[in-house]
DNA sequence: AAATTTATAGCAACTATTTTGCGTTATTTT
DNA sequence: AAAATAACGCAAAATAGTTGCTATAAATTT
């Protein structure tokens, strides 16, 4: 299947304008089994864009419950395509993260769900994230 | 016992010098049971000092396994004091971490352990975090 | 198909955060 | 007390992210 049409799609069922930017950035997501951070876009991005337009087109896909970010070990955030569909602000990507400490790359871990934990009654909890650091397979 | 006497042991024993800044800092974390960015920092302590003697102070901390870093939800990060001697960038503050949205807090839960996830064979753990977001009691 | 509407791109400028270089000061060592 | 050196503090720069505004290009309507 084509990533382009893909790409289309997921523009056109959050009501949002199908521009080059936009297609670019869904089909470098769409090809990467790890989080990425603005840079990383910026590099991968065939024409040079605004840096602006790529903040504003992330944070709206962020927004749409297309993409989730995560943290990195830097103080910087990363994106990656949420698997199902996330509504708005409520992320359902409770998968674990694996931040490579060598290559630095932020790789989503589907298959491992976040655990539970019991928490103090007095604490009201929205969402958790379980990030792990340490040697990807390519760096070993 | 006396905090600042703590703090003078703290930084004898890691050879580094005790210097009114450092000492107030290690003072206020001792106090505290939540993690602090610098900015909370710079607000707390009583002489005002020149960001970067923070910053250098912060990572020389970080370093010598006296303090650790976790980042927050926006792309900062926050210290707080490692409760067994880390040695270097070894830590092991395997607890959870909480991150009130409402005060943007973050909370050590000193008390809970961060749990095991089975790993893909081929990655090689060195450490994992386990961060919360919700409400803490004081918002509720 | 042209006109209208509206979301988004792109530029400039700004704020915030963190780092680096370097001369000065203060703590520790001799 | 003098020497050695770790840490401070200022200036400046690198990095990251935001906001306001105008121009442009999609989508919608006529």
């Amino acid at each position: 299947m084509k990533l382009l049409q893909l790409a289309e799609d997921i523009l056109q069922s959050h009501g949002l304008r199908r521009t080059q930017i936009r297609l670019e950035i869904l089909q470098i997501f769409m090809k990467q089994d790890h989080a990425l951070s603005v840079n990383d876009l910026e590099k991968m991005l065939q024409a040079s864009h605004d840096r602006v337009t790529l903040y504003r087109a992330l944070n709206s896909f962020e927004e749409n419950g297309i993409l989730h970010q995560t943290p990195d070990q830097g103080g910087g955030m990363r994106y990656a395509l949420c698997v199902d569909d996330c509504s708005g602000h409520h992320h359902k990507d409770e998968h674990a993260h694996f931040i490579c400490d060598s290559c630095n790359q932020t790789f989503c871990l589907q298959e491992i769900k976040v655990p539970d934990v019991k928490i103090p009654e007095d604490y009201q909890l929205n969402s958790v994230s379980y990030t792990m650091n340490g040697v990807c397979k390519e760096c070993q």
